[in-house]
RNA sequence: GGAUCGCUAGCUCAGUUGGUUUAGAGCACCACGUCGACAACGUGGGGGUCACUGGUUCGAACCCAGUGCGGUCCA
């Protein structure tokens, strides 16, 4: 078969994906095999593939495909997040945009529209996922709306519940004014903002005159003005302490409210001097709660003025005519409105932080509502295993310096609001009466039950249910559980076999929303943690290390990428790039990188094939072991091993060995970028630019059945090296090899046998030995068509016997000869302790080769001062350990010998 | 403001408990090369006071302290 001048990844790969998924390789069932198992971190189900998501995939089929091989039953379970808040916000977008509002539709009507959203596009991050190569257990695709998850969802609610630690409370949340709904903290993101420092006199109440002194406050927030109910000052604060107990007036409302005193003020900003707002910040909360001040609403849920709280004070015209204003707006009113009765001493322009919405961007309210809550202190004094396991490694992080954000999250951790004031999710399972009462039930005729036992009497009529539903981070926190029905059928087979999941690989920006959260389901609903490892992948970012974002139009188009480079290209591009746990600074070169090393393999595949000849693949066994033998050169007896097999597939199949060890090494380390670097430079370095090299034949000759055979098997252990990280390119490569049956995907791995260093050793100096004399030519202006004679100066022939031929041709010599004494009139070349001299036809240029010794004689020389330093230190000898010494000894010895070598070199020019 | 991580070649990063030839790789760069695998390539090459200042040690990129700069998380 004729082959194509280069790999073309778009007809190939997705005839393998067909072909893995037809011989059902990835699906996996309970048996008596180890389980390699991990949950895919759902995206969200609208969602489209980004470099994000390729990352976090990618090493997920690194590991699935590498468990696979090694001969562990792996599963891989797909799957979508319902992601209330961002699905609902698309879905009312999308209404919008049909002209239907949806507060003109009834919750089920809504609900109608959704799902009707969710499976027309729900689909298409995994299909897109196939794309890429994953190598998914298809049949397990779960969604947390699915019914069985949904109702472990709100199972888990009651029992939690009933175990005390859900609970309905009236406090501070963080108000999302354009979704209309509460968020937790996590959900909040801090921006620095420019915003103004606003001095607002509070005039002293009880004076005499109008003009008996006044407080004054600075505040960012003038436009919750009106719900203060007091000024705060700190009690060492020697500027105030006559003041406090006194009463200052509210401008524009005219209320008399007290000065106070507590620690919580810091005396150096503004003036020292604090507004109370217990209805608009958390902080003034907790000093109104402290101090039994009022709370005034002075904003309602959109964000905009409202008077209800102040009606009881007869407000006047202008508090009337705030009513409906948006806050921004409102701000700049109320700051002028003050400053016109004379009581804004001065504007400053002040560097602040304000919480926007995690999702609609949003600048966040402090805001008094109702809502489910979780109290998560209590949550931990039940189950501390959750920080334990992490501090002890039963669940490792990498890398570990996350332990310690996790850490600090979890010793401060504040109770979790799970209530959202939206309609796309769990509905919270609560059932209220006509007098408020609260049932919490799965059904409404359970919560009758409920309510009778309590000797309430009520029918279904008489209840109905919270309009709310549960944070989209309270159901993926069962992930892992319930894609195996932990919850909803609990110790089924699949869940005790699957469960603990083995690792977990997602992105260290949800660490608390995603990650903590199932340690924390793990331990209270299982008694187990969740995953024995956590990966945590880096942002993906461009190349000038900007975040991907629409609005800069940096983010790469995935597919098109894919379809430009190949699927292995991109996987690639994006691993070799990737330091664990690090930021990926994503640049399209390192996925020409990737091609390119799609075609380098090709490449090799296309020379391999043309040595190929009736008959060429013959078993490995046919071939004996290498014996030991007397040989004779230049009329004296040797002892060296006589080899069957020629030096170079010695040398490769060492080299190989010790590869794989190190390749092995490094992922169970989860160090997937450095063992993809060994893996390629494996491939490019040693197999194709050494190996390939030494064993080629002249033009129109053949290499021998032994040689063929061991090549064919040493490319296909490296296509089984690397098919985890390049899947396509190398089951496609494997069946080219030779005609087959069995596919690389489940190609099982084979016991390593330990490398022998010595011929390691052996390859490195005829490496060495290759490289110093083609720089020599190079040097020297000799063509690579020009032969040269090369005259070795050793006092190890043997070394070089067992490579000769291939020395010659690799240096292009005509013959080699060993000699006892220096080559006059050639160029000489020293490696380690051994001299080389080049004869060749060309006029030596001796001037720059004398430079390029008397460089190397120099660099020597200081060396060996070093080490000759380190050694006539008298405490050095006696403290450091003796293998230490002796090395030392040796770089003295070696050091020597080439110094020596070199000056006789120069010696001779 | 608190916590935390980092600073090694032009760029992105390795460097395992302090000693392994006076620091390694990839990309980029320079020179030469189109002999039957590969110019998306080959063969060579140049390039770093390991952020700075002190300390511990026989010995520091590595350990300790401080300074500077940058990132991330939390408030």
């Amino acid at each position: 078969m004729e082959l194509s001048k280069n790999f073309e990844p778009s007809i190939v790969d997705g005839k393998w994906y067909d072909r893995w998924m037809a011989k059902d390789y990835f699906s996996s069932k309970p048996d008596g095999r180890e389980p390699y198992t991990i949950v895919m971190p759902p995206p969200n189900v609208t969602g489209v593939l980004h470099m994000g998501h390729c990352l976090n995939n990618t090493i997920q089929d690194i590991l699935v495909r590498r468990a696979r091989m090694q001969g562990k039953n792996a599963c891989w379970v797909p799957g979508t997040d319902h992601a209330s808040i961002a699905t609902e916000a698309k879905v009312v977008g999308m209404l919008r945009e049909r002209g239907i509002a949806k507060s003109s539709l009834s919750r089920d009507e809504f609900l109608g529209y959704a799902w009707e959203w969710k499976e027309k596009y729900g689909g298409i991050i995994l299909q897109q996922l196939k794309k890429i190569g994953c190598s998914l257990d298809w049949n397990r695709t779960s969604f947390t709306m699915d019914a069985d998850y949904y109702k472990s969802v709100i199972d888990i609610f009651i029992k939690l519940h009933e175990d005390g630690i859900i609970y309905r409370g009236l406090r501070m949340v963080n108000w999302d004014p354009v979704s209309k709904t509460a968020l937790s903290d996590e959900e909040v993101i801090f921006k620095d903002i420019d915003s103004k420092l606003y001095y607002v006199k509070y005039p002293l109440a009880d004076t005499p005159s109008a003009d008996g002194g006044f407080m004054m406050v600075a505040t960012t927030r003038p436009e919750t003005i009106l719900g203060d109910v007091a000024i705060c000052v700190n009690p060492t604060d020697e500027r105030y302490k006559a003041w406090i107990g006194k009463e200052v007036i509210v401008p524009i409302i005219n209320r008399r409210i007290p000065i106070i005193a507590d620690e919580y003020v810091d005396a150096e900003f503004g003036t020292g001097a604090l507004k109370i707002t217990p209805a608009h910040d958390k902080n003034d909360n907790e000093i109104g709660r402290k101090h039994s001040l009022k709370t005034i609403d002075t904003l309602d849920e959109n964000g905009k003025f409202t008077a209800i709280d102040l009606l009881a004070e007869n407000p006047s015209e202008l508090v009337l005519s705030y009513i409906g204003v948006d806050r921004f707006d409102l701000r700049k009113k109320i700051a002028e409105d003050i400053a016109a009765l004379n009581l804004i001493e001065k504007i400053e322009d002040y560097k602040g932080q304000v919480g926007t919405s995690e999702r609609t961007g949003a600048v966040i309210e402090s805001r008094l509502s109702l809502q489910w809550f979780m109290d998560m202190k209590g949550f931990m004094k039940k189950n501390p295993e959750a920080l334990s396991s992490v501090m002890n490694d039963e669940i490792t992080f990498h890398p570990a310096k996350t332990k310690n954000t996790y850490k600090h999250w979890l010793e401060n951790i504040k109770d979790w609001c799970i209530s959202r004031q939206l309609w796309w999710g769990q509905r919270i399972p609560a059932w209220y009466d006509a007098k408020g009462n609260v049932y919490v039930a799965t059904t409404a005729e359970e919560a009758v039950v409920k309510a009778a036992a309590q000797g309430i009497k009520l029918t279904i009529a008489d209840l109905h249910q919270d309009e709310d539903v549960l944070d989209t981070w309270f159901s993926s926190w069962l992930w892992p559980i319930e894609v195996f029905k932990g919850v909803s059928n609990p110790n089924n087979k699949e869940i005790n076999y699957y469960y603990p999941t083995t690792t977990l690989v997602t992105g260290q920006d949800i660490i608390f929303f995603w990650v903590a959260r199932m340690i924390m389901a793990g331990y209270d609903l299982k008694n187990q943690l969740p995953f024995k490892d956590v990966y945590f992948t880096g942002m993906v970012r461009d190349k000038q290390g900007r975040k991907m974002s629409k609005q800069l139009g940096n983010s790469p188009d995935l597919l098109g990428l894919i379809e430009q480079y190949g699927a292995d290209a991109v996987r690639f591009g994006i691993m070799i790039a990737s330091p664990a746990g690090n930021d990926i600074l994503f640049d399209e070169s390192a996925l020409e990188q990737g091609r390119n090393f799609n075609n380098k393999l090709w490449n090799a595949l296309k020379l391999v094939k043309m040595w190929w000849k009736e008959g060429g693949a013959v078993a490995l066994n046919n071939f004996s072991d290498d014996k030991i033998a007397t040989h004779n050169v230049n009329g004296y007896s040797f002892i060296i091993p006589i080899h069957t097999k020629p030096f170079a597939i010695q040398w490769f199949e060492n080299r190989l060995n010790e590869s794989e060890n190190q390749i092995n090494q490094l992922l169970e380390h989860f160090k997937l970028s450095e063992a993809l670097k060994v893996i390629y430079s494996l491939i490019w370095d040693d197999f194709c630019s050494w190996y390939l090299e030494w064993i080629k034949p002249k033009f129109g000759e053949t290499i021998s059945e032994e040689l063929y055979a061991h090549t064919i098997s040493f490319f296909e252990r490296l296509l089984h090296i690397l098919h985890p990280f390049m899947p396509f390119v190398t089951e496609e490569i494997y069946h080219l090899l030779q005609e087959r049956v069995d596919d690389l995907c489940v190609k099982q791995n084979e016991a390593i046998a330990a490398p022998d260093a010595s011929i390691l050793q052996q390859g490195e100096l005829l490496k060495q030995v290759i490289s110093a004399l083609r720089d020599a030519r190079n040097k020297n202006q000799i063509k690579p068509k020009e032969t040269i004679k090369l005259h070795i100066q050793t006092g190890e022939i043997a070394n070089y016997k067992a490579i000769e031929s291939i020395l010659i041709k690799q240096v292009n010599a005509a013959t080699i000869t060993y000699t006892d004494i220096t080559v006059s009139n050639t160029i000489v070349v020293a490696v380690e302790t051994d001299k080389f001299f080049i004869e060749s036809e060309k006029e030596l240029d001796t001037t720059a080769l004398k430079q390029e010794l008397l460089k190397d004689l120099l660099h020597q020389q200081g060396f060996l001062e070093s080490v000759l330093k380190k050694l006539g230190n008298e405490r050095f000898v006696q403290n450091a350990r003796p293998e230490v010494i002796e090395l030392e000894r040796k770089k003295q010895t070696d050091a020597e010998a080439r110094i020596k070598t070199i000056e006789e070199s120069l010696a001779n020019i």
